[in-house]
DNA sequence: CCTACCGATCGGTAGG
DNA sequence: CCTACCGATCGGTAGG
C-alpha cells in the first residue's frame, strides 16, 4: 500500500492553482518559470513538483476547474420560471458574469493561452467550452423566431452573446456606472431585441443567407 | 552619405512581418523561435536581425501595423449617409469585420499576445486601440438615447460592438451561413435595438445605476 | 522535501 | 567606409 495523500493535499493543489494563474496572467505561460510558481506558493520547485508533475498540467488544471465552476453555476437554471425562457437566459447570463467576479485570472488564461497546451488537452477543454456554448444556445433557441434556429443563425446569435460576456474582461470594472447584473440584462437585451429584429431575407442552400432588418434592410 | 536601403527593404519587412504573424499565431511568441521565424522566411538568422533588430520588435510591429490597417479603413466614414447616423456605424462595422478577412494571424496576435511587449511599447498599441475605440463610441453616440451619453452606459455599449465583432475570429467562418457583411449587420442591430430598449431607472452619484428594460424591468 | 545539477535550447552577436 | 549577408558559436537560463 502506498502512502495516503496529506489530508490537505487537494486544497494545496487548488492554492497552487490560484497563485500559478496570477502569475500566467502577468506574465504569460511560457515566461512564468516553474521557480517563479515555487516560489509564489512558498515551497521548493522540487515540492512544487510533487503537486504537478508536469508544469503544463497546471495549466490544464486551471482551464479545466475553470470551466467546470462555469459548468456548475450555470446548471439547472432552465425552466425555472414557468414559461418565460428569457428569464432563464438572463439567469444563466448573470450567473456566469458573477463567476468571472473572482475568476479573472482564470479567464484571462483561459482565453489567451489554451493554445499553449498539448493537443488532446486542448480538446478535452474544447469539449468542455462547448457544452457551456450548447447550453447557452439551448437557452436561446426558445427566445428567437423559429426561423432563426433553422437557418444557422442561432450559432451566431449565441456567439454574439459570449461575445459580450468574455470580451468584459478587459473594460468592465465593478467600481464602473454597471454592476455585473446590469451588464448581463443589458447584454441579454441586445441579443433578444436584435433578433427578434432580424430576419432571413432569402435562404439558398448551399449559398449564405441574407439578412433583413429593419433599419438596414 | 550612407549607403540607401535596398528597394525592396519594407517589402522584406511586410513579407517577414506576415510569415512571422502566421507563427507567432500557430506556436505563440516565446515558442516560436528566430531560427523558426528566420526558416519561415528563407534567411539566416543574422539577415533576419537585419531587418529586425530585437525579436520584440516584430511582434510590435505586427500589431501596430495591424491597428494601423483597421484606422486606415474606419477612416472617414462618418457624415457620409446624411443624417442616418446608423448607417454610418453600419458601414464602420463592415469595414472592420472584412478588414479582418484577411488578418486573421494578426488580429489573433493582437487579442493573445500584446501582453508580451516591452511596457512603453504596450502603451504605444492601447493608445492607438483607444483611437479605434474613440471612434466607434463617437459613431454610436448619435445613435443611442441621450441618456445613455450622459449616464456612462456609451462605453458598455461600444464594448459590446467591440466584444461581438473581435470575438468572431474564434468561431466565425466564411463558409458559414452568413456573410461578414450580415454578421456586421446582426451584431450592429443587436447593439442599437438593446441601446434602445434599455433605459436608465436610477442615476444615483457615486454608485451604480439601475437599468431598466421592457423584458426585465 | 532540499540543493545540485543535467541536456537542450533560447535570443542575440562575433569575425570576416 | 558603408550596408548586406554568411556559418558558427556565445553567455545565460529554461524545464525537469
Amino acid at each position: 500500500m502506498g502512502r495516503p495523500k496529506a489530508a490537505d493535499h487537494g486544497e494545496k493543489r487548488k492554492a497552487i492553482l490560484e497563485k500559478s494563474a496570477e502569475l500566467f496572467a502577468t506574465h504569460g505561460y511560457d515566461r512564468a518559470s516553474v521557480a517563479m510558481l515555487a516560489r509564489r506558493c512558498g515551497m521548493s520547485k522540487a515540492l512544487f513538483y510533487h503537486y504537478y508533475s508536469e508544469k503544463s498540467e497546471v495549466l490544464f488544471d486551471i482551464i479545466r476547474s475553470h470551466i467546470e465552476d462555469l459548468l456548475a453555476v450555470t446548471d439547472g437554471l432552465t425552466g425555472k420560471h414557468g414559461d418565460d425562457p428569457q428569464r432563464d437566459l438572463l439567469v444563466m447570463s448573470e450567473a456566469l458574469l458573477e463567476a468571472y467576479r473572482t475568476a479573472d485570472n482564470k479567464h484571462h488564461v483561459q482565453i489567451n493561452q489554451l493554445h499553449l497546451l498539448p493537443r488532446n488537452r486542448q480538446k478535452t477543454i474544447k469539449d468542455m467550452e462547448r457544452q457551456l456554448v450548447d447550453r447557452f444556445s439551448a437557452a436561446i433557441a426558445p427566445c428567437v423566431p423559429v426561423e432563426a434556429r433553422s437557418s444557422g443563425l442561432l450559432k451566431p446569435i449565441t456567439m454574439s452573446l459570449f461575445g459580450m460576456l468574455n470580451w468584459n474582461y478587459l473594460w468592465f470594472r465593478d467600481q464602473g456606472p454597471l454592476c455585473r447584473r446590469d451588464y448581463a440584462k443589458l447584454a441579454v437585451t441586445m441579443v433578444l431585441e436584435g433578433a427578434q429584429n432580424a430576419r432571413v431575407k432569402a435562404l439558398k442552400p448551399g449559398s449564405n443567407i441574407q439578412l433583413h432588418t429593419a433599419r438596414f434592410g
